[in-house]
DNA sequence: GTGGTCTAGACCACC
DNA sequence: GTGGTCTAGACCACA
């Protein structure tokens, strides 16, 4: 995991959104264990209490469980990350638009802005490597 | 300015970024005098230095301009206001696809789901207060 | 409150449920404000991270919400007092019945045994005041 | 035996409750000798004399007798053991009652939600395993 | 003053 | 070793 902390939001917050990321994205996949708190709380140099908040958030959402004495694992239920994964990109367009919203462009404007850099992109992909 | 900075980028770019929205978003508006550096820097907790770089990099772009003794003020051509922000339209744009591809989502996907987010906007503007 | 804790269980969760059964019999009423979590952990003689454990607790019920500055509050709604009202009384009824098999009766048992219990205590309330 | 203890009654009592449920439920057996009041003392972290005014007590109902020179042994008489969890059932149901009054219930949404309790693990018992 | 967050460090039960 | 709990004490934002 990449741990990314900024000093706006309570770090517990921002370690499970992360860490419910990183379980979107199948870089921790149903069924495996996760590291634990410690190993974690290392990793993202937090506290281990402060690592603990953030997968009992987790757990609270079913996305995470915990067996006693062999640790953390993800859920088996894939259609309960999917679920999440539909979650989170609802919040990243909802915050996209907001933004946008704060440069001047009006929702319309910024479904416009999409459909025009999608298309670009989607060109971009058909030649070989636009960019590089 | 609200200065919010994270340790995976450079901090005199993300300085530079957001003074840039500053500016977009008419918080320091055309022909208006920026504080000093030396304020600018103790606001936003870095070394004058590194505010120094972010004010030179909006200079190059012409969005700030330097009068040696009275100080530095935005740009008096609202175009290239206006073009800043259409700019930094495009970037989040292209930013916001990036992430959507990262939690699976291809960029029709992603279009889908900006359009049905307006849409439910659009329809909470019409009825009371959405916020309720 | 009478707090009265046991150290079989966490006691966050005893916390909890003592406040929360302090909801439900009106000693904390709709819309009260509760003392701080200073105080009511005080009282308890607990560490007030620990009694603000058991009021997020009931936070995440709705039971309760918080209000930055000023204190956190009863909810309004009654209904959800209610509610939570029968539902303890339906853990308090399995517990019941759980004892009871502990002791050698059947559910059919412990029936007949309230059903008699009941009935002797109405009778006790007829006549003046049976036991003193 | 897992002694719990709470600090709201007399320790003594409480140790004979619990003794008096171990004799009951059969986790100690009629004409089975106890271990020794100091191992029962040490186990339930109590001092000895507090241990031993417990077990006085259950001498003086009879279920326990005393053997001069090689300790203390739970009662042959099988019928005073059944009617010590008559009476342990009668005072659980007294309790239940009180405690249901004390949540806002009749005695008679008492018995029903006792009724219905019932049925619901009956059904639970039916079908496959009612814990998953 | 209020609640919220974070850290450091301890102890527990479980296996 | 694992997770869970609790405490003590600090700092922050808000008003």
């Amino acid at each position: 995991m990449n741990w990314d902390l900024s000093g706006d939001r309570p770090i517990w917050l921002q370690l499970a959104e992360q860490l419910r990321l990183g379980i979107v994205t199948g870089e921790y996949r149903a069924g495996d264990r996760l590291p634990s708190v410690r190993e974690l709380a290392a990793e993202a140099a937090v506290n281990p209490n402060t690592m603990q908040r953030a997968l009992s958030e987790l757990e609270s959402t079913g996305l995470l469980s915990t067996q006693r004495t062999s640790g953390r694992f993800v859920t088996r239920d894939e259609s309960l990350i999917r679920e999440a994964g539909r979650q989170m990109a609802r919040e990243e367009t909802a915050r996209f638009l907001a933004r946008m919203e704060g440069l001047g462009f009006s929702r319309g404007d910024a479904l416009e802005l999409v459909r025009r850099e999608a298309e670009r992109k989607d060109k971009e992909d058909q030649n070989g490597n636009g960019t590089e």
